[in-house]
Order: C-alpha cells, then sequence, then structure tokens
DNA sequence: TGACATTGGTCAGATTCCCTGACTACTTTG
DNA sequence: CAAAGTAGTCAGGGAATCTGACCAATGTCA
C-alpha cells in the first residue's frame, strides 16, 4: 500500500473523477446550492425521473439503507426531495426529487458539459471517443446495475 | 441531480474504480488485513518508499492535516506504520510504511494485476491500451500533483 | 389457506471520519 | 534578528456510516 511510479487503471480513473466532482460542487456553491453534502448528493444523483425506492438508493450508493434514509431525510427537510407512497407496494414510499433538485441538476450538468469539453480539448477528439467507447464496455463488468 | 440513461464521462470512471477498490478491500480482509478502514487505506496508499510527510499525505488525500494525523495514529497503533524525524527539518516527522504495509501491498498489487487482466480480457488488448494512454493525458489537466 | 421467509423501511446507539479554530515549535526570508 | 510561513498537535463538534433489533406488507408453497 504505498505509492507507485504507475498509477494502477483504477487510480488512474478516480483523479479524473474527483476533478469533476469537484468542480461540479463548487459551481454549486457558486450557484446557492451550498445547503447539501456531498453525501447526499450521491443519493440524490440516483433518483430517477418517477421516483426511487430507499433501497435501491442504498444498494446503489452502497450504503446501507439506514444512512440512505438519514441522508434523504435532510434532502427532504432542505427541499430537494419529497417522498410519496409507492402504488404498487404498501410497504414502500417513492423517493423523488424537487424542483429545487432539476434546478441544481441543470447547473451540476452544465459543469459536467464544460468539464467534457476541457477533456475533449486537451485529449482531442478521437481519443476522447475512444475513452468513452472503453469506459462504456468496461461498464459491462463492473456495474452491477448495468 | 437525478440519473440520467447515458453517464457522464466522470461517472463512467467512478464504477470501474469503485469495483476495483471492493475488490482490492475484499481481498485484504479474507488475507487478514481486516483491521484498518478505507480511509486509513487512501493515506497508506500514498506513503512513498522513504516515508512521507503529514502534511503532503494530508493535501494529496485532500483531508485536513489534523484527520490526516488522526489516521496516521490509528496505523501506527496498528502496526502498519511508524513515524520517525525528518533529518531535513525539525518540526516535521517522516511517515514510513512498516514491514506489515508491505505484506498488505503486496496483496492489493496482485488484485490489481489480476482485475486488470480480466478487464483486458474484456476490453482486447488494443483498446485497454487506447484507455491507459487516454487517462494518462488526462492526468495532466486533472492531477495536480502529477 | 396459513405458516414462513423475504422485502421495505424505521428506531436506537455507537463509531468513524472529517472539519474549524487555536496553539506550539521550528524554519525561511528580508 | 524580526516577521512571516510551515509542520504538526490539541480541543471540540458535526456529518456519515455502521450493527442490531424491530415492524409491517408481500411472496411462496405445502
Amino acid at each position: 500500500m504505498v505509492a507507485e511510479s504507475e498509477p494502477n487503471t483504477g487510480v488512474l480513473m478516480f483523479l479524473p473523477y474527483r476533478a469533476l466532482e469537484n468542480r461540479v460542487f463548487a459551481a454549486l456553491a457558486e450557484a446557492g446550492f451550498d445547503d447539501f453534502t456531498p453525501a447526499q448528493a450521491r443519493v440524490m444523483q440516483r433518483i430517477g425521473p418517477d421516483g426511487t425506492r430507499l433501497t435501491e438508493l442504498a444498494e446503489q450508493a452502497q450504503i446501507t439503507k439506514q444512512t440512505a434514509g438519514f441522508l434523504v431525510d435532510q434532502l427532504e427537510k432542505a427541499g430537494y426531495v419529497t417522498r410519496v407512497p409507492d402504488p404498487s407496494d404498501r410497504r414502500a414510499r417513492l423517493v423523488r426529487g424537487a424542483a429545487k433538485a432539476w434546478a441544481a441538476k441543470e447547473v451540476a450538468d452544465a459543469v459536467v458539459a464544460q468539464v467534457e469539453r476541457e477533456w475533449e480539448e486537451h485529449l482531442g477528439r478521437r481519443r476522447m471517443r475512444q475513452l468513452r467507447e472503453a469506459l462504456t464496455l468496461l461498464r459491462e463488468i463492473t456495474d452491477p446495475w448495468a
């Protein structure tokens, strides 16, 4: 567990990911969306257009459902999400994004697009396409929810 | 901040990264290295062959030096690292990996190599090479310590 | 149909991680 | 040498996360 001269492929992926996340968070904070935390955002990201169950959010974020519940409570208090009954299962409720969440998403999406343009500029169009192609393929064997 | 059908490049990078990290942790735990946490591991990863200062570890892990100090305390208690005076600066101490850390690193490296082989098998040699090439280039504009 | 297992979610309590602010000791710089 | 900067610690607190126990609704199958 000591730094090596040639980082493994995993580390090489983590670096740009973290850089992007940092940029998105900075932009959100600057736009006034400073009342949620990274952990809350990671849950919010996974809410589907029609709402998503707590258990599913927990699985995808790789946290316990208790933790997910705790984070959703806070998001609800801050006005980013609402909880509605799941019509198909009386035990369950769906976590839905509220207007405030869509507004934040717009800001986030714009930053992501900007950063991806910067990356493409640095790599060239061809390499950027190859990168996305390889990553998309890799998803098949690394994303349990692909 | 809601899930989209076409994940952005950052998310596409995070997925394999997390899959790899999970595999490494599982293997370490199975090999008996279950007495450290992910946060401690992220600090330990950044220790150089000749030792590294606390402040430098903190910067690279993007945590405060107080937090880094806390994590190094625990690693020291668990026998993974030692602290020795820095000969070039009497204020500073170098955090050094102990034998136990090298042993864990061997296990981790083996798993990383195995997972990379699986990735290469899935992508084909050419695409794997393109992937690493693009990621290495991207590091230039996303890694402050490149 | 009725017992049993499964699934969605909550409550309670503890631990870990990480931060800000304030401080000491040493080093660098003008 | 005085001032400013750097390495690290101490104190206190908040956020994220876990385990274990539990309840209610659903699914399964003899």
